[in-house]
DNA sequence: ATCATTTGTTTTATAATATTAAACAAATTA
DNA sequence: TAATTTGTTTAATATTATAAAACAAATGAT
């Protein structure tokens, strides 16, 4: 057995959050966003191709946008099972800290 | 920068929860049910020293208990960047999902 | 007493992930 | 056509994850 690695899961998030937005670029700017670090390119590249190759994502040939070097991107979305593993973590995520609210800490 | 891995945050989490009785096999048992399948001890000890080694937990020995084999265990407990850590990912993680409801799965 | 069993810790080897940096490629503007 | 911008891919290294086994101390039965 075996969980989405943290990369694979903030991968795997930011693409279904970006819905026909998704591709390399901006993954790694909603992830940093997200993290509130500045994540590396191959740090979303490649889990983002082994989540391809498991069969969560899938990948497509988007259009070219008109601007300063703007070429045609490889858009990403979720497959049925890609959704099924989001969904998956996250309930063990919310069993995890189920009942650890806020105050708990304090 | 660096997030807590994966390993690190269940463990630390596990150690929170079970205050005052965690030690390596009473976490593995915890992780274990948290996360849904069970876990190999190496998956939890050696986080568990890299945490220490961290100075998010501190281990004492704690005192034999007097059942079948029962030898001394080494308890751990998180330190206050221990919380602040476990308080630092959770919040990443509320991020990161924040607004995706179950709904938005279906 | 000593041997098998149980509870518990630690180490080691290997596989998988994460991280950084750089190379490669296509489009745009000057 | 050269410099710049947007974008993808590869490659090298460090860190984590995983599995299995070794090691250690206590108990219970003989």
């Amino acid at each position: 057995m075996r969980l989405l690695s943290r990369s694979e899961e903030y991968v795997l998030l930011a693409v279904w959050r970006l819905k026909g937005n998704a591709y390399t670029l901006s993954i790694l700017e909603q992830v940093s966003a997200v993290t509130g670090y500045q994540w590396q390119i191959g740090a979303i590249y490649v889990p983002l191709e082994k989540l391809r190759k498991k069969g969560y994502l899938r990948k497509t040939k988007g259009d070219p946008t008109p601007e300063r070097g703007g070429r045609s991107k490889f858009l990403y979305e979720l497959t049925g099972s890609g959704r099924k593993a989001l969904k998956a973590i996250k309930e063990v995520q919310e069993t995890a800290w189920a009942g650890l609210s806020k105050v708990t800490f304090d």
